[in-house]
DNA sequence: GTTCTTACA
DNA sequence: TGTAAGAA
């Protein structure tokens, strides 16, 4: 498929799509006419890249992540260089931290809601949406 | 009509 | 990242 359809099933823009391609995060093929050419590990590779940029790591490791588990998938445990899993457990403290400030943060919020007269109907509204 | 590359905002 | 230009 052509990457018209491929962001059309990923909800990726085209313009995101040649972006992966640059920071090697896919690697489509290319047909004769220069137009890329995906197949269907492309759309799982494609799904797989954006969870692990949602997830907040930076291209540079997700890179790393798509490429061990691309090629490794029996002893993953081996593959992955101690230089990697640093990086990762790295990753791990900065969302330790983010956790911490959000959570302080959520404190402050609710506590001064608490002492408001819409504290119950509002935080009711706020647990029921849409 | 769709994609490609390069480049600007 | 969106968008534009010019070519295929």
């Amino acid at each position: 498929m052509k990457i018209g359809e491929l962001s059309r099933r990923t909800g990726v823009s085209t313009r995101l799509l040649r972006y992966y391609e640059e920071q090697g995060l896919i690697a489509p093929a290319r047909a004769a006419n220069t137009y890329r050419e995906y197949d269907e590990a492309d759309v799982a590779q494609v799904e797989r890249a954006v969870e692990l940029v949602k997830a907040g790591l930076p291209t540079k490791l997700a890179r790393v992540v798509l490429d061990l588990e691309q090629t490794q998938e029996e002893d993953l445990a081996a593959a992955c260089p101690r230089t990697v899993a640093q990086m990762l457990a790295t990753e791990l403290d900065g969302l330790d931290a983010r956790i911490a400030c959000l959570t302080s943060s959520r404190r402050t919020i609710h506590d001064f809601l608490v002492r408001t007269s819409h504290a119950a109907e509002v935080l009711e509204a706020a647990r029921t949406p849409a």
